[in-house]
DNA sequence: GGCTCCCCCTAAACCGCTTTGAAAAACTAG
DNA sequence: CTAGTTTTTCAAAGCGGTTTAGGGGGAGCC
């Protein structure tokens, strides 16, 4: 392996000369510079990561915790998220150490990854409503970054999320607007933020827009085709004036659940029934292609990824948190999946 | 940060004897260990990993790079290797740094992460028939143990791989000594080790138990369920004489195709058809259920973790070769899948 | 008492890089 | 030509550990 100290020796220079040489300081001549450069370029000189990292007291790693996950299924959405964000990282130089907690301890890890000052800062995925990472990592003044917020309305720290109230107000709106006035909103996990939100958002539009009374109900699960279906086919098996004839999903997997049950109690999309979903993107299921194509609010994860490791850099650099605060907002697709309501007939004087 | 040098300052030590007692070397009194260890301990001293890693030339870093997968879609099973690795990892004291790569250059993140000295060593998953990855590490010299193997006879690298000649082997002999003589296996993809060796397996097994004339096709795809469905209608709508009454797939997933087109051609199983599937356990699919339980050859990925990286620290140890490549024996597993062949009346006197 | 041996410990070098403080070199101005 | 700046370079001191070479002092032996 060659070093600095190699190059100076064969350029008569000092190492320290050959050092900033390297990284851009501005008080070393263009044409030691440039000699520099070149020789490191043929003698394919690689600074030894860690006696820099040892010299500028950073280790250049971000921790990166598997979220825990209640069986012990994987999340998806989270593979996505960390390829995304190692490839982000790779382009800043960061890495990404990767653990898997042992079950019983999500907070574990962190300790661990803080003790062992193996990493600069944390990227939190999956945060609970009230979060023992969040509140570790905070209380120990580590640098991280939140990918999505916990339930405090104003939080002291990094995050990247999107704008989970829009998501819920607009899907609502949606449906109302088409004439629909029963409503049914299969959520997510009812100890999540993003569910939290969504139903505030959901529930406001009701609100809003009831000159008509309009009816709505909110439920919560795990995300899965499974929840979808049953939930649905629940919905669907009420008594007719309590009955809804457009389902929000939180995520299109549940929305395929639910299109599934919409066609076994025989009816229609989006004649009989509207379905519109929250579409992140996450690539297996957006290869199973929707029949109708689907209405969504839509904000794919991967594209959350360079945000997320943006922001950690710039925490990293010590910038103002007040930027390192995003939220951003999902875009509303309209395909084929909503349609006016059945029912719209009786009620469209009153919409419109 | 509490560093070596401000123990040896209290306890009126050299560094160097507080760096020995906590290291565990003989040359230092059983009074002054106890006395460092105490002190280390209500200081809360955590060695500077950085710092070690310099001075003794190891990063305590594993590479793990994410195969290259030709959709971008999510190989479920790379999850559960990562957890279960990670977890062992960390028992040993070392870390996964984990890397997706740009899809072009499958070996750009090893090059850069030997480029960067950033690693100890390697684990590869996924290997190829020729593996331009193992290819690299190999000639880089840099330690690596591959989950699986690549097609050379004498692999001259560290490896755990399950005997898959056998597995394809026993698969055949099952369905065989039930009396089918037309089977069908609905290997893995062409292009990698396992699918390889399982064929040959198979194909052996037909010779070896041929005493009546067993037919038997071999086709390969990515390991999907409609993969599995779709092969499998292919080969039930084959005239009569050519239908098999056996099918072996390469995972459980296949065979969750295979028998809903089973089903859908109005067939029974294990009446009909028999299955029988190589299971290695993974989590998702596991909790499908199978209806009638499924025949396998078994042996969870996970179990491969913890040898996967005892492997890996024997390499690092400098540990003999011979005693790092590891081919465990699946286990068969007959479950309620696989019977008598509909046709066994005629061969079974042939048979026994 | 003098000698060796062993045990326990220390001083100092080292890992490869960064960074501070100061000196040398190259300009600029008077 | 000298004094004063500015630019460029260097020596040396870290970063926080490990490791080599060596030293003090007590025990054992003659």
């Amino acid at each position: 392996m060659v070093t600095i100290k190699q190059i100076s020796e064969k350029l008569h220079l000092s190492p320290a000369t050959v050092s900033r040489a390297l990284n851009g300081y501005p008080e070393v001549s263009a044409r030691t510079r440039l000699l520099v450069e070149d020789t490191a370029r043929r003698l394919n000189y690689r600074p030894n990561q860690l006696a820099k990292k040892l010299a500028t007291g950073r280790s250049g790693m971000i921790g990166l915790v598997l979220p825990p996950s209640p069986d012990q299924s994987f999340d998806p959405t989270f593979y996505d998220v960390m390829t995304g964000l190692s490839r982000r990282l790779t382009e800043l130089d960061l890495d990404l150490v990767f653990h898997a907690p042992v079950l019983e301890d999500e907070v574990e890890p962190f300790r661990r990854l803080v003790g062992k000052q193996a990493v600069d800062g944390f990227i939190v995925t999956n945060p609970k409503l009230s979060d023992p990472r969040i509140e570790f990592l905070r209380s120990d003044g580590v640098p991280f970054v939140v990918h999505g917020r916990d339930a405090s309305p104003a939080p002291d720290y990094a995050f990247f999320d999107i704008d989970n109230f829009r998501v819920g107000y607009d899907a609502a709106k949606l449906l109302i607007d088409l004439g629909h006035r029963q409503l049914c909103f299969l959520n997510g996990p009812e100890d999540v933020h993003f569910s939290f939100e969504r139903r505030r958002g959901f529930e406001q539009a009701l609100r809003d827009f009831g000159s008509s009374p309009v009816f709505g109900t909110v439920r919560h699960g795990r995300m899965t085709e499974t929840y979808g279906y049953m939930q649905a086919l629940a919905a669907l098996s009420e008594p007719e004036n309590a009955r809804p004839t457009g389902i929000a999903c939180s995520s299109t997997i549940i929305a395929a659940g639910a299109m599934r049950a919409i066609r076994d109690k025989g009816l229609n999309i989006p004649a009989d029934v509207s379905v519109i979903a929250h579409d992140d993107a996450p690539p297996q299921v957006h290869a199973m292609g929707f029949d109708p194509a689907l209405t969504v609010t839509f904000s794919p994860l991967r594209d959350a990824c360079r945000p997320l490791a943006d922001i950690l850099q710039g925490l990293l650099n010590g910038d103002n948190l007040a930027g390192l605060q995003v939220t951003e907002e999902a875009e509303l697709i309209v395909r084929q999946s909503t349609g006016p309501s059945p029912l719209s007939k009786q009620v469209q004087g009153q919409t419109a």
